[in-house]
DNA sequence: CGACTATATTCGTTTATGCGAATATACTTG
DNA sequence: CAAGTATATTCGCATAAACGAATATAGTCG
């Protein structure tokens, strides 16, 4: 375990988008594409928040065909619950923290892009509006 | 309040001095000639890093005769009370934490340098070791 | 295999952050 | 008020961190 792991933990919390990231977390798993919704930021951008949060053993993340779903990290240690505690309390500092609540709750429920239904429901137009095809 | 305090909290945390000069503080009051001498640190670079903490809220700073005291602030949130918790997992988790406790703990048996009786003791020769004089 | 979708990485640039050196400020004491 | 001590701030620089744009990779499906 590296000597620096914790500084590398409260600098993830330290970015907003990244603390906005693991907060969408704290709901349970997520794919890329719905992170991208949710936090309204560029894919790449979020892909390289997602990889730094990687790193610090924050979340961790299962592929499944094409999409990869992120999750929080189970606590590697007292340090580790006690910064995912202070997660919890940001909600209620954070207005915008909320706002992105509001808007996963949305995506929930008319189906996440790596929804199934929604998936074969759809023709044609690709999940996060990538700005490439 | 504004809305990044948060931020500028955990970025507090996110830098190794910082982290230090906190984690110092648990343990009471202290001036800032005697934290030069337990971080090991400039004392422009010890002075800029508590100017960042009072500016987060996360210390105060009290002057009596030429010199500071800091302690740490009151949790002024629950978010902020968390941060501390965080804080008191550290000691576990990062050996040089320890190390600091300690120089402090050697420091308090022979007086710090704005211990009263050290001072009429002392002829000559200043506190924390500043190159300028 | 080729087209397509989702995600990751690289590159160049901008911006933020920390530091050393020098200096300023605040207070005390003679 | 002058000298001395403790602390704070400013400035210039070096490094790190974040971002947009472009591109690469991994997987699916026909």
């Amino acid at each position: 375990m590296p000597e620096d792991r914790l500084d590398v933990m409260f600098r993830a919390f330290a970015d907003r988008t990244r603390l906005r990231i693991l907060n969408v977390l704290r709901e349970g798993q997520i794919c890329v594409g719905d992170l991208v919704e949710v936090i309204k930021a560029p894919q790449p951008t979020i892909s390289r928040h997602l990889a730094y949060l990687r790193r610090s053993g924050l979340v961790r993340c299962e592929r499944e065909g094409n999409w990869c779903f992120y999750t929080l990290a189970e606590p590697s240690s007292a340090f580790h619950g006690r910064l995912l505690d202070c997660l919890g309390c940001c909600l209620g500092e954070v207005p915008q923290l909320r706002r992105d609540m509001q808007r996963l709750g949305r995506l929930r429920q008319r189906g996440g892009c790596c929804d199934r239904e929604v998936i074969s429901a759809r023709r044609g137009g690709n999940c996060c509006a990538n700005a490439n095809a």
